[in-house]
RNA sequence: GGCGCCAUCGUCUAAUGGUUAGGACGCUACCCUUUCAAGGUGGAAAUACGGGUUCGAUCCCCGUUGGUGCUACCA
C-alpha cells in the first residue's frame, strides 16, 4: 500500500456522457492531478438489462476529447484489471462469500410478488418500506434445501444496529441511524453484484483512496462504509458533490436541453471552453480571486476541494457561451502569434465545413480572399462561431423579415421600400475601378442625405437583406466582398 | 410518508462576526464606430423567513419555509 492519491470516475455505460458526469470526472481527475496521484476510469456494467452497444466506447472518446485522461482503464489496462466490472465477476463472488461465512450477509428467497405486497402493507401503515428480514432467520438446513431445490435467491447485505458518522470532505459529517436503512441486495438472482458490492470491492482492490461523486450517492453510503468493515478494509475518504441543475432547479435531465458532452462538441464548443466552464459549477479558486478564464493546467494548479460547493448549481448556456468566445479568440491570437504569416490557412481552416469545394478553385480564390479579408476582425471580435459570419458569402440568403425589419434602428417595411431601389440604382453606376469600399461607403452616405435618413436606417435592411445575419461583418466590406454583380442580384431578388 | 442534503443579485459565485455585501454572465444607459457586433464608462439587481447567542450577525445555534436527492434484484 502507498499513500499516493488515486481517484476515479465509474460510470455505467447508458449512452452517452452526461455533462454532469464530465464534471465528476473533472473534479476527480484534478484533484488526482493535483496531488500527482492516479485517476482511473471503470465501467459499471452489472445491470445487463441497460447494456447499450457502444456505449462504453463513446464515453471513453468524449472523456478524451475532453481533456481528461486515466492513468488506468479499460483500454489501457493496469494493475489492477479487468476494469469492466463484467469481467471481474470471480471477485465478486468470493468477497461475497466471504461475507455469508462471516453472517454479515444472507440469503434471501423471497419473490418479487412478496416483496412488493410486504411493501405495499408497510406503506399502508405509514412505514418505511424496508425488507422484513424473513429470510434471514432461515437456519443453514432450510438455506442449504431452498438453494437444492433449485429455488432463486438473492444475496443481502446483513446490516448492523446502531448510528454510523460519515465523514465528508465536502460536507462535514452526515448522521445516519441504521433502523432507516435497509437490508441491500449485494448479488441479484441472475449471479451478478449490484452496485454497492461491486463499488466496494473494486475501490478497495483499485486502491481508490478518495472517491469523489454525485450527491445521489449520499444515502448509501454507510452501507458502503458497513461493507468496508465487514471485510476488515479501511474504507476511502469520501466526496459527494452536488448535482447540475435544470434551469427550474430540478436534477439536470434530458427533457429540458442538452445534457450530452457530445451535444455540446457537435455544436462547436471548445474542449477548453466546456472544461473552463464546468470547472466553475460549483468549484471556484477562493481567496477572493476574481480570474474566470482558466485552462487545464491552471485548473489543476489551483484545484481544491476545500473550494467546492454544497449547493447544486444551474447548468446556464450563456455563460457558456461567453466562455466559449474568450477562449476562442485566446486560440486564435495564439494561433496566428506563433506563425502570422499563415493566416489566411488559419481563417480558411475554421471555415472549412462552410466553404462549397468550388470555392477553393481558382476562379474563385478572389471571392474567397475578399471574404475572408472581411471576416477576419469578426473571428476575434464575436462570440458566434466563424462559420456563421462567411457562409452567408457563398449561400445567397433567405429575406428574413424578423431581421430586417427592426425597431431599434427605425426600420419598417416602407423604409425598405424607399430604401433598396436607391441602393440599386447608385451601385449599379459604380465601374470597376470605382470599386472600393471607400466609394461604397460614399455612395451609401449619399442616399442617407438624399433620403433626409438616420445611418442605420440605410445601412442596417442592406447589411440584413445582403447577408440574412444579424450580426456580420460591416456593411461597406460585404458589399466590396460580394462583388457588385452578386450584391445587385440579391438586392433585386426580393419581394417586398 | 421516512431519511439525508442544500439555501448571497435572474444565473455562476466572493466575503465570513464589524465591507457602501465584491466579481462574472445576462439585462440596461451613455461613449466610440457615420449601421449591427466588438470595445470603453456607468446603472438596476441578492444575504428566504422567524427566533436566539453577541456590543454587533450574510456569517454561529435552533425552528419554519422552500428546493432537491435517496427510499429497486438501476446506477
Amino acid at each position: 500500500m502507498n499513500s499516493q492519491v488515486r481517484t476515479r470516475f465509474a460510470p455505467s455505460p447508458t449512452g452517452y456522457l452526461h455533462v454532469g458526469g464530465a464534471r465528476t470526472a473533472l473534479y476527480a481527475y484534478l484533484f488526482a492531478k493535483k496531488h500527482n496521484g492516479q485517476f482511473l476510469l471503470r465501467i459499471e456494467d452489472t445491470d445487463q438489462k441497460r447494456f447499450v452497444e457502444g456505449a462504453m466506447e463513446n464515453l471513453m472518446k468524449s472523456l478524451k476529447w475532453l481533456g481528461i485522461n486515466w492513468d488506468e482503464g479499460p483500454d489501457n489496462g493496469g494493475p489492477h484489471g479487468p476494469y469492466i466490472q463484467s469481467q471481474r465477476n470471480d471477485k465478486y463472488t468470493a468477497a461475497v462469500n466471504q461475507l455469508l461465512e462471516n453472517g454479515y450477509a444472507y440469503k434471501c428467497f423471497c419473490t418479487q410478488e412478496e416483496l412488493d405486497e410486504m411493501r405495499r402493507k408497510q406503506e399502508a401503515r405509514h412505514e418505511a418500506p424496508m425488507y422484513n428480514r424473513k429470510c434471514c432467520a432461515l437456519t443453514k438446513e432450510e438455506v442449504d434445501a431452498k438453494v437444492a431445490a433449485g429455488m432463486p435467491f438473492v444475496i443481502r447485505q446483513k446490516i448492523p444496529e446502531g448510528m454510523i458518522v460519515i465523514e465528508d470532505l465536502i460536507r462535514g459529517k452526515v448522521r445516519f441511524d441504521s433502523k432507516s436503512i435497509d437490508d441491500q441486495v449485494l448479488v441479484k438472482s441472475d449471479g451478478f453484484p449490484t452496485y454497492h458490492l461491486a463499488n466496494v470491492v473494486d475501490d478497495h482492490d483499485m486502491e481508490i483512496t478518495h472517491v469523489i461523486r454525485g450527491e445521489e450517492w449520499l444515502p448509501s453510503t454507510p452501507k458502503h462504509i458497513w461493507l468496508y468493515q465487514a471485510f476488515g478494509w479501511t474504507p476511502p475518504q469520501y466526496a459527494h458533490l452536488s448535482l447540475l441543475l435544470n434551469a427550474d432547479r430540478s436534477k439536470l435531465s434530458k427533457r429540458q436541453g442538452d445534457v450530452a458532452v457530445e451535444e455540446y462538441i457537435q455544436k462547436g464548443y471548445t474542449q477548453e471552453a466546456i472544461i473552463n466552464f464546468i470547472a466553475f459549477l460549483g468549484w471556484h479558486p477562493g481567496k477572493g480571486i476574481e480570474k474566470e478564464i482558466y485552462s487545464m493546467r491552471e485548473l489543476i494548479e489551483d484545484f481544491s476541494l476545500d473550494n467546492v460547493h454544497k449547493s447544486g448549481a444551474i447548468f446556464n448556456l450563456e455563460k457558456l457561451d461567453w466562455y466559449n468566445w474568450q477562449w476562442r479568440r485566446r486560440k486564435f491570437l495564439e494561433e496566428v502569434e506563433a506563425n502570422p504569416l499563415n493566416r489566411k490557412a488559419i481563417l480558411l481552416k475554421e471555415c472549412e465545413e462552410y466553404i462549397a469545394p468550388e470555392y477553393k478553385t481558382a476562379d474563385k480564390e478572389a471571392l474567397l480572399d475578399r471574404a475572408l479579408k472581411t471576416v477576419e476582425e469578426k473571428v476575434i471580435q464575436d462570440p458566434k462561431p466563424v462559420n456563421d459570419y462567411i457562409k452567408f458569402y457563398f449561400v445567397a440568403p433567405q429575406f428574413k423579415p424578423d431581421i430586417v425589419y427592426s425597431e431599434k434602428m427605425k426600420v419598417e417595411e416602407a423604409t425598405v421600400k424607399q430604401v433598396i431601389p436607391e441602393v440599386i440604382a447608385t451601385i449599379s453606376e459604380l465601374s470597376e475601378e470605382q470599386w472600393t469600399e471607400e466609394n461604397i461607403k460614399v455612395a451609401l452616405v449619399g442616399i442617407v442625405a438624399k433620403l433626409g435618413l438616420k445611418n442605420g436606417q440605410v445601412f442596417w435592411p442592406v447589411r440584413a437583406i445582403l447577408t440574412g445575419e444579424q450580426f456580420s461583418p460591416g456593411v461597406f466590406e460585404v458589399i466590396w466582398a460580394l462583388g457588385k454583380r452578386e450584391t445587385l442580384s440579391r438586392l433585386t431578388n426580393i419581394h417586398l
